[in-house]
DNA sequence: CGGAGTTTGTTCTCGCGTTCACGAACTCCT
DNA sequence: AGGAGTTCGTGAACGCGAGAACAAACTCCG
């Protein structure tokens, strides 16, 4: 998911050939090919040979249509009436994905959150390889953590360079994410995974994924909120109805400056 | 995102009546919602009174029609000529995601991870109160993180039935994520956030939300290895040319059961 | 060797989400 | 008061992804 990417009027090429683009899986796609991923490692580890899309789609939770699919777009693997061999599109999908190589990582703000990650198996094991802590906090230079040292922020230049990190990840508090994403971009850094509630701002051609903790509890208490809008054990009994959105014409005044309640919150 | 739902035809239902269903946000816009809400919650610090959609979309990173249309859903607020009123727009999107209630959360699994989510102030800042930390472990019983002592996994039913949780977080390794859900969902509870690389199999009405930590790195090394084919620095030159999809008939044997390589991986 | 069973790969259709474009409504300036 | 400028709300077009259905291809059994 490029950042801001331009939109662009369809290409006016007629000829068949591909300029450039060799193809690109669709962005769905490609979200899930970690979780076939997963599954094909859990089918390994047990000695089987080979599974159905069928199968696939039960270790993972998506229908067999999906994986059927989803697999096509990498090439003809698998054969018709026997199923996908394990060991191989395992290897065909960690391929396609980039997992065959070693990409390093650079962690920088090692609090709570930084500590989770710079421990986190599922990192070692996919290929990648945290390089570095930093954190702009003297305080926590020279802590140990996951069998590294953590250290200064002002080292992520000759970390980037030295070890040819492509790959960062943003774990700071909010305020100072887009001066590390700014430093990082300016290393070399091409690709930045942010665990902090902030929108990055960032060049074209650099990727920006953002994990947000809090975004994902708001969601699911929309769906819960939609569930029982009746039993409200906890809190006063705050009365308000939720207006149905059907209602036209009955929000005739909709700007009501006069006194719009403004309830404490600190970020 | 509710896991499994069968699929349903459409309604035939020809009457204008919304039998039940009141309406539903589309879950694109829903996802966008919290960002908006942080996005305010900054304009409302900075004193500002009001903003318009493009001023929102620059603060987001999204585009001016898409804000409009998706606050066009909560209802006409906002003041052609003018903009939305921060303080009252902000509350509107509390409102409808259901953030002017208190979630009370429990936490299952207080490892790094564990450590990380019950210290988030992101929570408690937006309604969310971490009531109870839990875990199968003894050895982590009556250890204080974050100003609460952990309890043994045992309590999670008490715990549910006596603060009324429907909100559950899964910080577990990924083998006892299924056990734990469970659990959970026995107890009442009907929103489970999913931290665990485990695909969770729970009963419709259930609503699982699964945050995978490697697999959004994952997605990245996908686009960087794209980014730069060329130009790998790293580990030895495996010069192995990604075989382009378009080299049809080559590919006559699909099936190389014979040695498919299987690199060592321990998840 | 041939037919039945199985499973993949692909095509078609449908719905959702994004984007564009424009009317409606409000403010500000003269 | 009236016109110019600004901004919301919404209808229409478009593209992507999901789902169903089916032909092709492989195995197994007699």
């Amino acid at each position: 998911m490029t950042a801001r990417r331009p939109a662009r009027p369809a290409p006016q090429a007629a000829d068949g050939s591909d300029p450039g683009g060799e193809k690109g899986l669709p962005e769905a796609t490609l979200a899930r090919l970690p979780v076939y991923l997963r599954a094909l490692t859990t089918l390994a580890e047990a000695e089987t040979a080979t599974c159905s899309s069928d199968t696939l789609a039960t270790l993972t939770g998506v229908t067999g249509a999906k994986v059927r699919k989803d697999l096509s777009h990498l090439g003809s693997y698998g054969t018709r009436g026997v199923g996908y061999d394990v060991a191989y599109l395992r290897y065909q999908i960690a391929r396609e994905i980039g997992l065959t190589q070693d990409w390093p990582v650079v962690v920088v703000g090692i609090g709570n959150l930084g500590h989770a990650l710079a421990g986190y198996s599922g990192f070692r094991s996919r290929g990648f390889r945290v390089v570095a802590l930093l954190d702009a906090d003297p305080e926590r230079h020279g802590e140990e953590v996951a069998g590294m040292r953590v250290r200064p922020f002002d080292d992520l230049e000759g970390v980037v360079a030295e070890q040819h990190v492509k790959i960062a990840v943003i774990a700071t508090p909010a305020p100072a994410a887009q001066d590390v994403a700014d430093r990082m971009v300016a290393a070399g850094v091409s690709s930045i995974l942010n665990f902090a509630p902030a929108v990055l701002s960032v060049p074209d051609g650099v990727d920006v994924r953002k994990v947000d903790l809090s975004t994902e509890l708001q969601i699911l208490a929309y769906h819960e909120q939609r569930k029982a809008p009746a039993d409200r054990l906890v809190g006063p009994a705050d009365g308000v109805p939720v207006p149905g959105p059907g209602d036209a014409g009955e929000r005739a005044a909709p700007h009501p400056a006069g006194a719009p309640r403004r309830e404490e919150e600190h970020a």
